[in-house]
DNA sequence: TAAATGTTGTC
DNA sequence: ACAACATTT
């Protein structure tokens, strides 16, 4: 950090779309009285991403820039390489200083070295609660295992002091700026930093409090929705942590709100992970599961993407996540499972997908979450757990409120046939009007058999 | 953050 | 026959 003030420093705007508690802002503010907010557009980025995605951070981009504009300033846009950018608006505006919030991903990294090493920049903390690399087990190596991690997460927690956001900020009149894109707003997903506090505060009084058990029924209004406010840094994740722990602490019946901060700890651990074994990236953490013969049935692939594997709560989820750009959790789990062990598709197949369509595409909880199901990550389920398709729909949709919203054409059909619609016999289906096989699919695998296949793949690499 | 299968206990 | 519990995958 520049030891003396200067007079402009360049706000360099990635995953942390916010004014509220926001350190990279704050750390320019310290050292400089006229601030540049940039955001590039990063081809290398954006042309991964889907437009819906895309869309998210465009319409929250806009916000930010009138939340900007109402202090005085004004976003500054420029379509580049950021280092090519950062050159021309740094000799332009004659800043001094660069600062930004580490992100963590080895794009990430590549792209700030180069940065480093060619101009005065600073990177400050701000997209975890806690730097990944600040919690390690006693001999000095990074924790593997979540329940230890998030022991210690908890016990050398520090006092976390939130930054407020400023009410007035200087701003270079004269700086070239491409107009923020234009997109279609989210209905699911509104932007805009207040969308986003507003959210978490009606979460935490009224969901949270049965999150423990609610959160795992998908048909039911009870996760926060804030995923891809707090992959774009739009919500702190300090400050959420922040207010559902003062939540905690001050109330008898605290287990949901305990559940719902253990999420925001598994985002720490896995972006902990990604930060200490980047090859998690290209393959599994675990080197024997690297071996794994998949079978790869295209046929099958193209099922499960379009929701016609004949499952209804795996078919409901991928309906969701085709339609929304969001996935509820417990349908995240089910349809990994179903792709790595009932289809033996290679997970690095789903985690493309999703991260391909999911608006809250973080790399570190995508590639962990789907390492998890696969039973090849760190903290893996055991090889042997295979999710039942059947079972979970009749535990955490028994009255089909989640098939119902997405699978239309099972609207008819009998209560006592929604989780296993192929076994309707054929006149009831004639009845219902829906033929298994012309209106649904039947069923890609039988599972009991597909069970079986997985676990002999699975045991023939098994340490 | 699971499910299937086998064993024992109860009627 | 069928829970409840234990073991195996």
């Amino acid at each position: 950090m520049p030891k003396q003030a200067v007079s402009t420093a360049i706000w360099w705007i990635r995953r942390d779309l916010r004014l509220h508690d926001n350190p990279a802002l704050q750390a320019a503010l310290r050292v400089a009285r006229t601030i540049i907010p940039l955001f590039i557009l990063d081809e290398a980025i954006l042309t991964h991403s889907h437009e819906r995605c895309n869309a998210f951070l465009f319409e929250n981009l806009r916000e930010l820039d009138i939340a900007l504009r109402e202090r005085g300033s004004r976003l500054f846009i420029r379509r580049g390489a950021p280092l090519d950018c950062l050159q021309s608006i740094f000799h332009e505006s004659k800043a001094q200083a660069i600062f930004a919030q580490q992100d963590f991903s080895p794009y990430a990294h590549t792209r700030d070295k180069a940065v480093a090493a060619m101009l005065p920049f600073t990177l400050t903390p701000g997209v975890t609660i806690q730097p990944p690399l600040s919690i390690r087990k006693k001999d000095g190596n990074p924790y593997t295992i979540f329940t230890p991690y998030a022991r210690a997460w908890r016990e050398q927690l520090p006092a976390l002091h939130l930054l407020d956001a400023p009410t007035h900020l200087e701003t270079p009149p004269i700086l070239f700026s491409e107009p923020v894109p234009s997109a279609q707003p989210s209905q699911l997903f509104p932007a805009g930093e207040q969308v986003a506090l507003q959210r978490l505060h009606t979460f935490l009084a009224k969901q949270a409090w049965d999150y423990q058990h609610d959160r795992d029924m998908p048909g039911q209004d009870s996760t926060s929705l804030l995923s891809p406010y707090f992959h774009f840094g739009v919500l702190s994740s300090r400050l959420a942590f922040q207010q559902a722990q003062t939540q905690a602490q001050s109330n008898k019946e605290a287990a949901g709100f305990h559940s719902w901060i253990n999420e925001l700890v598994w985002r720490e651990f896995y972006t902990m992970i990604l930060e200490n074994f980047p090859h998690v990236v290209q393959g599994a953490f675990r080197e024997q599961f690297s071996r794994i013969e998949w079978e790869n049935n295209e046929h099958h692939f193209l099922a499960w993407q379009k929701g016609s594997t004949g499952y209804p709560l795996v078919d409901a989820g991928m309906r969701q996540l085709q339609e929304t750009g969001w996935m509820h959790n417990r349908t995240r789990m089910i349809v990994a499972s179903f792709l790595c062990k009932d289809l033996l598709i290679n997970w690095q197949w789903g985690e493309t997908f999703f991260y391909e369509n999911l608006i809250d595409r973080d790399l570190a909880s995508n590639n962990g979450g789907w390492q998890w199901s696969a039973g090849t990550g760190t903290d893996a389920a055991p090889y042997f757990r295979v999710f039942n398709p059947v079972t979970q729909s009749k535990r955490f949709d028994q009255q089909g409120t989640y098939i119902h919203q997405w699978l239309p054409e099972l609207d008819n059909i009998p209560d006592k046939y929604l989780h296993t619609p192929w076994q309707m016999p054929l006149d009831v289906q004639q009845d219902c009007g829906c033929i298994i096989g012309k209106h649904y699919p039947n069923p890609l695998i039988n599972h009991s058999l597909a069970r079986q296949l997985a676990l002999k793949t699975y045991r023939k690499v098994k340490a």
